[in-house]
DNA sequence: CACCGATACCTGAGTGAGTCAAGTAATCTC
DNA sequence: GAGATTACTTGACTCACTCAGGTATCGGTG
């Protein structure tokens, strides 16, 4: 009958549901999707082959492809073939792209807002709670 | 130059990245989008009109249109109009969409699988803190 | 070396999410 | 009762995403 919902699953949820337009807001805001943003975030710690960012990415491969267009042929990715295997094109960032990440960095404004009204010892609570519930296994 | 990522920070990204995927793998898995199951659940504690839907969901109301439209479709909603106002439209789950619902909660695994480890005191203290970052404000 | 399977990426077709602008119908206001 | 407002729909569009099929390259086997 009545939803037997427990209150902190909402909590998560609500939680989760604030992160997720917070983050689409911060791309949004310099003009890109959430995916995108995503992407150029996964590349600033270094270059990535196609291949590699589908499985970080959690999708097809011809999305990346997609995706990686539509960032390339705004300057802020670039692809640069493989010289040891001319099959593989790895994506590096543009300095633009750079630019634009750390702008999207900026943006987001969860982190600072929300976490940011934790106390030093809650920061380190929340932390070991969240390493416990992702532990895998 | 280098990525100065809090590790928290980090954390809370992986923990919503988790999140986000469990459910719509959840939601797949009785043939639905994210977004349908999502707006689904937000019926099951009533019905509600178009636009307060698009409020709740935070989008369009031409969205919710077509996500109605394509929940419609399959028979797992309702738009019944209002003989108040008999420009609005007010969505009812049906008993076929409460048993989808019920079946993507139950495939839906990231709360128990994962707030499950916690133990009592721990989800306590995970629900203090969250309600402390979430405040309004 | 020639062949064959596997790999890495791309293309094309198709669906769904989402937005915006414009349209229709009903209500509200004076 | 005329006109503004509200609630929803429609149409056109972009992007994300998937799948099937295509091309080029690599690797191993004879």
């Amino acid at each position: 009958m009545t939803e037997v919902t427990d209150p902190l699953d909402q909590q998560v949820w609500n939680f989760v549901y604030a992160y997720d337009a917070a983050y689409g807001r911060a791309a949004q805001a310099v003009g890109l999707s959430a995916a995108q943003a995503c992407l150029l975030e996964h590349l600033t710690g270094g270059g990535r082959s196609m291949g590699e960012l589908a499985v970080e990415l959690l999708c097809d491969a011809s999305n990346v492809t997609q995706l990686v267009s539509r960032l390339e042929a705004r300057g802020l990715v670039a692809r640069v073939p493989d010289p040891a295997d001319r099959r593989v094109k790895r994506v590096s960032i543009t300095a633009a792209g750079h630019r634009v990440s750390h702008a999207v960095r900026r943006a987001f404004d969860f982190p600072s807002e929300r976490l940011g009204r934790l106390t030093e010892h809650e920061r380190r609570q929340l932390s070991e709670l969240l390493a416990k519930a992702l532990a895998p296994g």
